[in-house]
RNA sequence: GGUCCCAUGGUCAAGUGGUUAAGACACUACCCUUUCACGGUGGCGACAGGGGUUCGAAUCCCCUUGGGACUACCA
């Protein structure tokens, strides 16, 4: 036994495993050429964020294309910053969305798979038996330097040793003996441990990323910890051993990770293993005062992927939005092709933009009208009151009283070639449907806009509604209309009214606004006629009596 | 401070040495129209700045500027 080995020993004496053993443990997948094994590996520090989300549907595609597998992993090694429940979360995030895993973590359910456990916090006997066989092989050691113990304390020493020019790349300890790391040992002494950096800064060597392309990077030249005094790995390490042993092939994971890459690359290089793709994806941002920031957990609700739910989005409205962040064609074809699958879509990872995008609502609302007002008044009614069950209780109650009703005023406009584009959200519904839904004395009608006498107001609707024909078609409704616009001295000949406006009250534009906003209190509403046969005879007349 | 990444209209973005510099959203005008929408046809609006290389640069190189990230026993 040389020292290396006996120094490994001294420190993992109970463990008996070696990486050696793992690899057989968990057997290459058997899949075919070219399939892409993807992960999202979520820290459970608390909601989901639309980045997470962001990278799993550029996960799902990858593997989805490839014919191979997409799944989760929990990595709560840090448990400070751990908070109850958040990997149940984000588990029920993707579910939610759609964007689902085919192994691995499962939130409250447990979790499937051959690879697993698949929770970093039970693979502890693992990571340390990687870090044992690295110290025994000379490329680690055992570093008893105190550590920081919160955020503020690291900040404020790294902020001295910037000041100082004495910020580290190896640590004293590298250096100790066998017999000094023993008296430490019998000392007491916590410890962690060390990656011996052979790397040089000054050299560069070639990587390719997946997004960024072929690029020269430093070499590392940092001790990097590779197990923390607590026996648990901080990422680089965690990252190593679980996409090896899971059979990670490609690791899409956000640009804040490239820094470390150098470091990331000389691990697996010590540990001989063979190096994995990787995609550096671009961070979400948003417009601040005009300047660009990544989207924050803590001020903006775009950051949390549970937002868009209590809105009211369409959960695919959500995903196809962040589709065409990634691969802006998306939206040429999704136009033509609007009944396909979303993974029929030819998705690619080169295709990513390196640039931060910013957030854009309106963006966001448009793909979801286009969505919506594909939807059938049925859907509507039946996505809607799912939503309201959750978030808007009277709403729910209003909807699940008048099925019939509801879906009747949801089909409005709706059956036709062009439907109308005007929901984005299920949050809007309420307001938008109000006057269907809410009786005529709350909808705080103004007459005013009208710039109109409310007497002659209050006799055109009377005149309309007791002359509504509850039989007619539309076409008739539409002659009778004009009929009673004559009547009252509007103009129904546009160019004709255009040569003498001051001779008529208006025209028919105005005749039918008049009567719509008295009646709803909206200039902006769906077909009229519909909306009156929907109301009904009483609720017309009531609403006429009312003004 | 160091290191790295990014830079095309308000936003997302095509574009890889020769284009009248696409498209989508937003904004806007007009048309269609019974209103509102939808739709259609237009419009506004960009290669951050400066040097090179080249017959020719949004595209390649350098500098400047601006923005972002990393620089933890966090992920």
């Amino acid at each position: 036994m040389n020292d290396n080995q006996k120094i490994a020993e001294l420190l993992f004496p109970n463990i008996t495993t070696t990486p050696e053993y793992y690899y057989k443990k968990y057997p290459k997948r058997y899949l075919k050429d070219g399939a892409e094994v993807t992960r999202i590996a979520p820290s459970p520090t608390g909601f989901y964020h639309i980045g997470g989300l962001y990278q799993a549907v550029i996960d799902k595609f990858v593997a989805a294309k490839s014919g191979g597998v997409f799944y989760m992993r929990l990595e709560d090694t840090d448990q400070k910053r751990e908070i109850a429940d958040a990997g149940n979360i984000a588990y029920e995030a993707l579910r939610y969305y759609g964007v689902t895993t085919q192994e691995g973590y499962m939130g409250s359910l447990g979790e499937s798979g051959e690879y697993g456990p698949y929770i970093q916090s039970h693979r502890a006997e693992i990571y340390q038996s990687f870090a044992k066989y690295l110290v025994s092989i000379g490329r680690a050691y055992p570093c008893f330097c105190t550590k920081a113990e919160d955020k503020a304390e690291i900040l404020e020493r790294r902020e001295k040793e910037l000041e100082e020019g004495t910020l580290i790349m190896h640590d004293k300890c590298r250096e100790l003996t066998l017999s000094e790391i023993e008296d430490n040992l019998k000392a007491g002494k916590p410890f962690a441990i060390r990656l011996k950096s052979m790397g040089d800064p000054d050299k560069t060597f070639t990587f390719r990323d997946e997004i960024k392309g072929e690029r020269e990077i430093r070499e590392n030249g940092k001790d990097i910890v590779i197990l923390k005094s607590d026996g648990i790995p901080p990422y680089c390490l965690a990252h190593l051993v679980d996409d090896t042993l899971m059979g990670t092939t490609t690791v899409v994971r956000g640009e804040e990770w490239y820094q470390s890459l150098a470091s990331h690359i000389e691990l697996f290089d010590a540990f001989g293993l063979p190096r994995l793709k990787y995609a550096h994806t671009p961070v979400i941002s948003k417009l601040d005062n005009g300047n660009k920031r990544k989207i924050s957990k803590r001020k903006d609700v775009e950051a949390d992927s549970r937002s868009f739910r209590i809105m009211g989005y369409p959960k695919e409205a959500v995903v196809e939005y962040l589709v065409t962040l990634a691969n802006s064609d998306f939206e040429d074809w999704r136009a033509a092709n609007p009944d396909a699958k979303l993974l029929d879509f030819p998705f690619s990872v080169s295709k990513i933009g390196s640039n931060n995008p910013i957030f854009d609502w309106a963006k966001l609302n448009d793909i979801s009208k286009n969505i919506i007002a594909r939807y059938s008044a049925e859907e509507i009614y039946n996505k809607s009151l799912a939503w309201a069950k959750e978030y808007n209780m009277d709403f729910a109650k209003k909807l699940e009283d008048n099925k019939e009703y509801a879906i009747s005023v949801f089909n409005i406009d709706r059956e036709i070639a062009k439907p109308r584009k005007d929901i984005a959200k299920w949050e809007d519904l309420p307001s938008y449907y109000d006057y269907m839904f809410n009786e005529y004395a709350t909808l705080n009608v103004d007459l005013a806009q009208l710039d109109m006498n409310v007497l002659d107001i209050r006799n055109i609707v009377e005149d309309y509604v007791n002359t509504f024909d509850f039989g007619a078609d539309k076409d008739q409704w539409f002659a009778r209309v004009k009929e009673l616009a004559v009547k009252h001295n509007f103009c129904i000949d546009n160019k004709l009214y255009k040569v003498d406006p001051t001779k008529y009250n208006g025209n028919l534009a105005k005749f039918c606004t008049i009567i719509r906003v008295a009646l709803t209190g909206k200039t902006n509403t769906p077909d009229l006629y519909s909306i009156c046969m929907s109301l009904g005879k009483r609720e017309l007349k009531n609403r006429a009596q009312a003004i």
